[in-house]
Formats: structure tokens, sequence, C-alpha cells
DNA sequence: TATGCGTGGCC
DNA sequence: TGGCCAAGCAT
């Protein structure tokens, strides 16, 4: 199948297919693109649409963002998780405000400038607020070409700069975005990682991986588990202060984790990160 | 380049 | 049941 191919199913079927998503509504700003791909990363789509709405409805710019003390932004944040992305966002906004004068840059070199954006995100908002062509390469996108022109299961390890310039040169004359959305959508909701449906699949005729026989991906070193982890605890401490209003005592840190040495380890690493303050009294709480 | 970083749903 | 997975980033 030829490349021109591949990106004509594929958006055709996305016409027919796509999701109705917030972030997706033709008169939603750059910030709000920004702010949903932030959230977006490593946490699915359901839990993300609320707290998108709530964000962009308390938050509608960067600088409203901006002039909100960062531990608001890491409370808004709730349990989408990885909290630092909270952090770096409200940086991100201050950032907006003091260089681009409140506006959400349009360059990605602008883009993966702010904190907590990096080649992904940059080139998503890019291409989805301004309608750039780059390459965007997710790791939906990244499945979909190891599966279709690769034969492989799932792309591995990082991009590599080989994977990024093919994913360039895939990209069509016209219409950039649609093409880059259309392949992700295609990743999120049927070339999914397990039980991927490929009798729904609109290049299931060519693709490389089904054609095969859908090999099994190769073994990966499984990371860490999760229970009595460092990040276990620095969830359930930061858990009590998000919930918290007023400033908490050590005492109630104390309660939601057993063990005072990973807890104290914990809570330095929450301190360092800025994510949570010490007070002079021996309270702690989110950042101002 | 490998690792640390939250959280919850799924099979 | 517990490992896998979800639109990554920073170091």
């Amino acid at each position: 199948m030829t490349q021109p191919a591949f990106g004509r199913r594929v958006t055709r079927w996305y016409a027919g297919a796509a999701r109705d998503l917030p972030w997706r509504a033709a008169d939603v700003s750059p910030w709000g693109v920004l702010v949903s791909e932030a959230m977006l990363q490593q946490t699915p789509v359901a839990r993300v649409r609320p707290a998108w709405l709530a964000w962009m409805s308390r938050w509608p710019s960067p600088a409203a963002l901006a002039a909100a003390p960062a531990g608001e932004a890491v409370r808004a944040w709730g349990r989408l998780g990885y909290p630092r992305r909270a952090l770096r966002l409200h940086a991100a906004a201050t950032a907006i405000v003091e260089r681009h004068g409140g506006a959400v840059p349009s360059s990605v070199e602008d883009l993966q400038a702010l904190p907590g954006v990096g080649n992904y995100t940059a080139a998503a908002v890019a291409a989805f607020a301004f309608g750039a062509s780059t390459a965007v390469l997710d790791t939906n996108v990244r499945r979909v070409y190891a599966r279709v022109f690769d034969g492989v299961a799932n792309a591995t390890g990082t991009p590599t700069a080989s994977e990024r310039t093919a994913a360039l040169e895939r990209l069509p004359a016209v219409d950039a975005p649609t093409y880059s959305v259309a392949v992700m959508e295609l990743g999120a909701v049927v070339c999914v990682a397990r039980s991927p449906k490929c009798t729904s699949c609109p290049v299931r005729s060519d693709c490389r991986w089904l054609a095969s026989g859908r090999p099994a991906p190769e073994v990966a070193r499984r990371g860490q588990s999760y229970v009595g982890t460092d990040r276990q605890a620095r969830g359930r401490l930061l858990g009590v202060l998000r919930e918290s209003v007023e400033p908490v005592a050590a005492a109630a840190l104390d309660v939601v984790w057993h063990d005072p040495a990973q807890r104290a380890r914990a809570l330095d690493g929450l301190v360092a990160d800025g994510l949570v303050e010490p007070l002079a009294d021996g309270r702690y709480r989110l950042p101002a």
C-alpha cells in the first residue's frame, strides 16, 4: 500500500468515526489544546474529559492560570496522576505570559521550550492548534506504523531519529493535522495495544502485521510494580495535602505511610520537586 | 538511553 | 489476581 493510500483511507475512516471530544471543538483555543495535551500525557481520555472541562472553565487563559498559586493547579489536577504535570503546566502558563505576552506560541521551538512540553506535545499543539505540518509521534501513531508498515506488534523504546524521519515523510502535502489526528485515533480505538479490532480497520487489507498472523510482541522488561514504591508513598502524601485546604501537621502524613524512612524520603522528594511546601511551624501544604 | 514519576480500569 | 496499559517528560 502506498503512503498516500494509507493516508486517504485512515482520514476517510476518521471522518466517520472520530470521537466527540471537547478539546476537538472548532472554537477551542491553543491554550485549550495545550491543556488537553498535558492532561493526556499518560492519562486515559475518559478521565481527562471532566478534568479538562473544569480546568478550562476555571482558567480559560494562560494568564488566568498564571495568576493562581501553583498549589491550586496541583489541587485541581486531582487524581489524574503525575502531579508534576500540573506544576509544569502552571510554569508553562507563567512562561507564556512572560515571554509571549500571554499567547500560546505557535512554533515547535518556542513550544518545546515550555516546561512539560516535549517533542510530542510541541508537535501536537503546533499541528492541532495552529495547523502546522509537524510529525505527531505518540504511542498510538508509533504502534499503527509498527504494525502496518513494519509488521511488528509494537514500537519499542523511545522514538529513534529514523522513526521521526519516516514519520515526517509520511505526512501528506495537504491537511497534515487531520491526517495526524486520524492516525492517532485509529491507534486509540481500533489498533489498540491489546485485542485490536482488526475486522473494523480501514487498512486491514494491507497491514503487514495482520498479514503475518499478528505475531506477539517481544517480551519487554517489566517495570517496577507499584505497591510499596516511593511513587505510591508520594501519591498518598500528596493526596492528604490535596484534600486539605489548611496546611497539615506531620502527624497527618504519618498515618498514611507506615515506613518512616520511606515516608521521609518521599516527602523530601515532593518538596524537592516543588509539589509540597514545608512551613516554619513544621506543617506542610501545597505550594503557594 | 534507562529510569522515575500517579492513578485506575481492564481481562 | 496482578500485570498491562493509557495523546510523555525530564534527567
